[in-house]
DNA sequence: ACAAATCTAGTGAGCGCTCGATAAAAAGCG
DNA sequence: CGCTTTTTATCGAGCGCTCACTAGATTTGT
């Protein structure tokens, strides 16, 4: 049913507007249970009931447990790719400024869809052949972002010690937003993505000017 | 076997050399199991299994198995919140500047402990009760560095928009460490620690007189 | 002798998953 | 159109196995 491959299939979208993908019952169901229970904790008896089926029904649409999760943390880490391409490519008066598009489609994704974002930390369930296949995809995001750290690096517009490490600490401090942030809260997610910027602006050291249009929250 | 209260037992330690923490094999060997597999992932018979004993040892000793994670989480957050008491009592220059020795010992924790740290996503599996005694004592950890951050806030030695939120997203970085961190690689902890004082502090926008007394590696 | 620690040998419950039957819908066809 | 065949989606029932956990006997150390 599901094929495995090493490509993302998303089309590009709007990354601003951020539609939520759109999950088959069974998928949304199961994206339920294994937030709330993890992986090992839910059992397909969990994800049926849900639903209101029976247990062969899920096995008629997924091969096993294991397809399932992978099914949705591939979707998962295909829309934020998705969302990190269409960043990407909106042109931007100075081409180091990509990095705060970057970083904010990051953000909004992390809170909007805060969920299967959190399933991330579910990868050590997959086998080891699926988990090289979503880990690659996600060293792909991870790898934009060093891109465009290092282009404000070398052009002078951010003051860091090391760019990979800073990376490292942006992507940890935006994945950590599915931890904390509560859709039901006082925070919106365009507060939080102006916040991230602002956040990620002083990570990298950005000059005085580039900080300054970050906080107007300027936009291309 | 195991008390549960709320209140922090570890004596006072050098948080910069961070002695790890000793445990029981039964616990180490849990540790191991539950760091690979997860907590439901792992069975009392695996833990056993490593520990070279029948499962009704195990028993003996620990009340069921989820008073084994919950063992090795408090142990966890009183470790780091015993470094970072420390931390804060050690004399400063400037008192705004205990920050980055909190960061510090963190950071330190979170790479000499990572596989311990790591069990944090694991709170899920513990009852309400029990989960909500840890947490309280993680907030208390999260207040100290809110704390600081506000201190640095208002003396105008930071410049941040949102004590609040650049306080999560710091922590955020820091609890990231323990899925990339490496004690086999080519950093050590000591690099670690210098290269998070010096990321915390762009993160927090501190003065340039600031960020660079804490490149330097000044120590009080 | 006594207590602390571990063992053998299980318990009932729940696990992932599958078989064969069965409706319901879609497609083929005179 | 009407009738059959095929496909799609679901079900009840249950298989083999592992789960967390335990009662009671036995060993170990002092």
């Amino acid at each position: 049913m599901t094929s495995v491959d090493a490509t993302f299939a998303t089309p590009p979208l709007d990354w601003r507007e951020s539609p939520s993908i759109e999950l088959s019952p069974i998928l949304t169901c199961a994206l339920d249970a294994f937030y709330e229970n993890g992986f090992h904790g839910t059992s397909v008896r969990d994800i049926a009931s849900r639903v209101g089926v029976t247990v062969p029904a899920l096995y008629y649409h997924h091969e096993n447990k294991e397809m399932i999760l992978f099914t949705l943390l591939d979707s998962s880490i295909g829309q934020l790719h998705s969302m990190c391409e269409s960043a990407l490519v909106e042109p931007v008066d100075e081409p180091e400024l990509v990095f705060f598009n970057l970083i904010e489609s990051i953000t909004r994704y992390m809170s909007k869809s805060g969920k299967i974002s959190y399933l991330d930390s579910e990868i050590r369930s997959l086998s080891p052949e699926l988990r090289k296949v979503y880990v690659s995809k996600r060293d792909v995001v991870e790898a934009m972002v060093l891109a465009q750290v290092e282009a404000g690096f070398k052009a002078k517009v951010f003051e860091l010690t090391s760019p990979r490490d800073t990376t490292r600490a942006l992507l940890g401090m935006v994945q950590a937003i599915t931890t904390w942030y509560n859709p039901d809260g006082d925070l919106t997610i365009d507060d939080v993505a102006a916040m991230y910027r602002d956040i990620a602006a002083h990570t990298v050291g950005a000059t005085p000017d580039v900080l300054a249009s970050v906080k107007k929250g300027k936009r291309s």
